[in-house]
DNA sequence: CCGAGTTTGTTCTCCCGTTCACAAACTCCT
DNA sequence: AGGAGTTTGTGAACGGGAGAACAAACTCGG
């Protein structure tokens, strides 16, 4: 085993690596629960949706955790992999816009189990106000400031309308959040040093759709398309 | 300006690309709305928060659209991505789970506008059958395979709770479905040539940690955990 | 018509991520 | 103790995407 200081936990882990971390971390608590003690790179890379290798080569990033010949042990893998994203204990989180979407993320549970607290739900609506949603009152987006402040806020949920998003954002960041996830269907333009992670419904939808189509092949609709692009090109170019 | 024949429309798109065109396109419909009828590379980069070298090379897969020394007809390119991806007309979609995600989604305007249709709305529980949402009413989920058939739905939207989403899986492949988009926290084994997309929204904030705590440096807390992790280490290796 | 200015499409290079393949390290059985 | 069987961790090859840089192609003014 490599003796870690506190500082070289601070080395680089490729972006690629960390996105797999919380799949790998969700499959190890999956087996624990189902009474697993041990896996193999295999099992849990079967469990995960990967490869072993990708599976493996990950995990050589945190350190060397497993036993050759033998495996990774689940319950201390998983609390490795935890500490390692900072998921050991709950992240205070503000969410903003209680709408259908603000609603929905309000009663999710998944997010008190996985290492966050939703702290506050801020909405500009009056109408909304003192609304009591999954617990927690709605209050005005004008408290944004003083609960950030107050409770350590470091990461904020934008559930607002597009043309809402921008102003958010920048209030949030001012207030001192510096990690975003904004389900707006909108560019976030934030300064250096502020993450934003964006979640587009119709987004992830259009890029199936398209694969739709290529997997059905040219359709007649397609065609009459087609036919139509051309006139219009010809109009163009012409 | 290269003829563009029926095969050769199906030429390969990179994924990259094919995951960014959707984030054109809404910049496009956008500077219309505004009523900009031209726009450079650099316009529409800096719309859809990209590097404009990167832009004209994932257009130039799509063909010669542009106009050197001029830039893009904003209509025209906003037609002819609207088309590569195969959203000039809509696709019918089915929602299983209606639960407070599956009512968000139902009464998610965006995919109206954005070339879907939400055909119908399933859910398993009969308590929640023919409650009216979104104007749509809540039908038993044995009706999948009638609704698939006569409709001739390709994509699927799964919203249910984790454990129910492989079985839902499997029926939707087995009706007919070919791409599904999984909001379930669970890797979905499905046949080749069926395509899955996965919006997680516990990974993606627990991504958003790990990168707060890179940010923030090393704390108090995370000392703690380094400690503990040592003393475990050795518990387990000695 | 011609030259200066502008913007696209494309080539080239570099880097990140994936996958293969294998040595190192461990267990278990004889 | 030793050899056979397993499984991890990693070096090396490979492929794809990102960005810089430039030639080609267009506009516009004189």
């Amino acid at each position: 085993m490599t003796a870690r200081t506190s500082t070289d936990s601070a080395r680089d882990i490729p972006e690629a690596t960390v996105a797999r971390l919380p799949v790998y971390l969700r499959a190890l608590v999956g087996l624990a629960e189902a009474g697993t003690a041990t896996c193999s790179s295999e099992e849990l890379a079967a469990a995960a949706g990967v490869n072993s290798a990708k599976l493996r080569k990950d995990l050589s990033h945190l350190g060397s955790y497993g036993t050759r010949g033998v495996g990774y042990d689940v319950e201390y893998l998983r609390y490795q992999i935890a500490r390692e994203i900072g998921v050991t204990q709950d992240w205070p989180v503000v969410i903003v816009g209680i709408g259908n979407l603000g609603h929905a993320l309000a009663n999710y549970s998944g997010f008190r189990s996985r290492g966050f607290r939703v702290v506050a739900l801020l909405d500009a609506d009056p109408e909304r106000h003192d609304e009591l949603v999954a617990g927690i009152d709605v209050r005005p987006f004008d408290d944004l400031e003083s609960i950030v402040a107050d409770q350590g806020v470091a990461i904020g949920v934008i559930a607002t309308p597009a043309v809402a998003a921008q102003a958010v954002a920048d209030r949030m960041v001012a207030a001192g959040i510096t990690s975003i996830l904004n389900f707006a269907p909108t560019v976030l333009a934030v300064p250096e040093g502020v993450d934003v992670r964006k979640v587009d419904l119709s987004i992830e939808l259009q890029i199936l759709a398209y694969h739709v189509q290529r997997k059905a092949g040219t359709t007649l609709a397609d065609d009459i398309d087609r036919l139509d692009g051309q006139l219009d090109d010809e109009e163009v170019t012409a």
